[in-house]
DNA sequence: AAAAATATTCACCGAACGTTCAATGAAAAA
DNA sequence: TTTTTCATTGAACGTTCGGTGAATATTTTT
């Protein structure tokens, strides 16, 4: 018999649901943490005082599909977001303002959910290429984003003509290098996110600005 | 006895530190191809054609020794080649030159021993805080140097005032980008390190140079 | 209340892991 | 030549791994 009205869930729908909700988010913590490979499920299992074959009934495909679950997600919630914060700017907001705003929301926007952020740049290994292709375009699309972003500015005589493609790819390497600093320790910013983008935003709008030509 | 002056190597001291950097160089492939916890000891020996044993016999502490060795190695070739860099620059040579040479050379650089570079990122987990922290410095080093470089030409009447740290941190982020690419396969850029760097240097400098004031 | 469906436990499996070690063979030192 | 040194082997060890499955507990449906 096939259920066309949605029942009230049962209560113990309602607590498995929330224990795969549970086994999610502990296994992304340890995966960003030490990694997929060191991370034996039994640790997971542990984290939350589970049984060890449960696991085998949220996720029968084991280990990686709790891994593809947690990338794939993550990827939903981003593509989804990022759909919804494009109406947001204004015209008359300067565009030094416009610049700032964009990159702190960027930041944010990667750091709330840090742990899958780390597991989708580390573990390329256990991802497939069709998910990474996906990963590239959405980052991408921004970026034309931006461009466009710019040549209004531009044409609104605000700014000098730029190759807004590149311009567009010094905004966002910004955030790639707090990125490489957070998977690897390697810290060449010595200044918060905060600090170090003003500055930066700062000098590439001064140039670019009409007044100064 | 204490061995004052340095005898001739015998024939199988030159056949063990042949297989020494034989064995180093394809556990470097593959930690890097691999990831280090997904290459077991064994299929570094199976590469070489070599008994399971015998790596504690180079590595007495095992495993991790040799990763160790590996990074350990990599970063006193990059300190070694970066310090003796520093003075090909001369004065007469065009910014947009210097920088193009340079950025260039420094990807090169990074490129020339990817499977370490790789490593050095990707496996933070089995590295000390001590080393992270020198490789930062190294790093931090080379970009004061291309800041002190900006504000000679300043002083020279080439280009425009800079926020100097700020310009050497835009320069050496094109570089994260595609370091970045190479780690996680995502790839934002879409063209060549060449094309990508030419443009991005030629916007730069045409906006510093001090003609456009 | 009985039956069915589902969630949970845990002892257990075979394979793979990093590592050890006694034995072997060949080169170097005596 | 004899002795000593040391590179090399490969079986074996203890452990941990991801995963299985029969049994049990709990909830939902009949």
């Amino acid at each position: 018999m096939i259920q066309l009205r949605k029942k009230p869930p049962t209560s113990r729908e309602l607590l498995a649901e929330e224990r795969r909700r549970q086994l999610l988010q502990v296994a992304k913590d340890l995966f960003a943490e030490k990694g997929f490979h060191a991370t034996p499920i039994r640790a997971i299992n542990r984290a939350i005082g589970m049984a060890d074959g449960l696991i085998y009934h949220y996720f029968p495909q084991g280990k990686q599909q709790i891994l593809e679950t947690i990338v794939q997600e993550a990827f939903e919630n981003r593509y989804r977001v990022m759909k919804q914060v494009s109406t947001v700017i204004s015209k008359e907001v300067p565009l030094r303002q416009v610049l700032l705003t964009l990159a702190e929301r960027m930041y944010e926007f990667i750091i709330s959910d840090r742990q899958s952020t780390l597991i989708m740049i580390r573990e390329r290994n256990h991802l497939s290429d069709d998910f990474v292709s996906k990963l590239s375009e959405l980052i991408t699309d921004r970026m034309n984003w931006i461009a466009d972003l710019l040549k209004e500015r531009h044409e609104a005589g605000e700014i000098a003509e730029l190759d807004y493609p590149i311009a567009a790819k010094q905004i966002v390497s910004m955030n790639f290098m707090f990125l490489l600093r957070d998977i690897s320790g390697i810290d060449v910013i010595h200044e918060s996110h905060k600090e170090f983008v003003e500055k930066t935003i700062d000098q590439l709008v001064k140039f670019w600005s009409i007044k100064q030509m």
